[in-house]
DNA sequence: TCTAATATTTAGACATCCTAAATATTAGAC
DNA sequence: GTCTAATATTTAGGATGTCTAAATATTAGA
């Protein structure tokens, strides 16, 4: 037996290790660990929200959550603030020094992927581009229809 | 400017989030935690090592590896022994039940997969199995490249 | 108005990672 | 041959990131 999904479970490793070091890239270029990146880029997308919208976003508890975000105030990237309506809830937003600090390293993680991909022909570097493209666009289907049946 | 290293770098976040659910569907299927999964199938793959060839596979300093291990080996999934000719170095093995428990997990995230993917059409399946392909052959053809110019 | 639900934080625990230092062994200069 | 430098691993101490459970504060609803 050999379907498509056979297959997909077969590159997993190769794919996990090959991704590893995409991330890598990402990770030389900042301060921030990875999570930190992460928490601040998803708070930047999805812009203004709770602490239980993040934690919901990053699919951590909301006490990680919590304690995420103390340490990005702490660094001033993150402001929080009560909010108004209901005095449970606080506002979290990336500072605007949160939101240049990822403009920087958006621009250090394309060179940091010009320098990885040098190498290969731009034909190659076309069919990688659709490929994650494909990849990002199905898988983003495939969740989105996982979600809704649960 | 638009070139494929551009799109690549611009949909970096989003692969990002769509791996971590890929990655997610890996999580629910087993008792280890991620690190601990990709430290057992790593030392399955390349064999019998040292420790100090797993943390260089594993990118992590040795000392990490070291404490990794020291789990792995009381969870019985991993052997330590003695290097005959070198008494400074220890050789690593997946042990029977570490290799056995690879092959239950391989089967519990492909059952996984099936559910998460069984919503797309088999063309859409082919699809997300090509665009893994051609992305992991691409990414190890540049890491490689990259490697041999260190 | 009192109880249940919701939003967040705090506490305690474990895994993972790091750097630096300790230990043991081997290799190489002389 | 011996002494020093390099190598392989472990141990120690510290930071982050995650969890569950419990504490706190506020709101919603019977």
């Amino acid at each position: 037996m050999s379907t498509p999904i056979h297959t997909i479970a077969q590159l997993y490793p190769r794919l996990m290790r090959a991704m590893g070091h995409l991330r890598g890239a990402v990770d030389e270029t900042m301060d921030l660990t990875y999570n930190q990146y992460k928490a601040l880029l998803t708070l930047s997308d999805i812009g203004p929200c709770t602490l239980n919208a993040l934690s919901r976003e990053l699919e951590i508890a909301t006490s990680s959550a919590s304690q995420m975000v103390d340490r990005l105030v702490a660094m001033g990237l993150v402001e929080r603030t009560p909010a108004d309506g209901d005095r449970r809830s606080i506002v979290l937003i990336a500072s605007a020094q949160g939101e240049g600090l990822l403009e920087k390293v958006k621009e250090e993680i394309l060179r940091r992927y010009q320098d990885l991909f040098h190498h290969l022909g731009s034909a190659e570097q076309a069919n990688l581009a659709g490929a994650i493209h494909t990849l990002v666009r199905i898988l983003e289907k495939a969740i989105h229809g996982e979600e809704r049946e649960k």
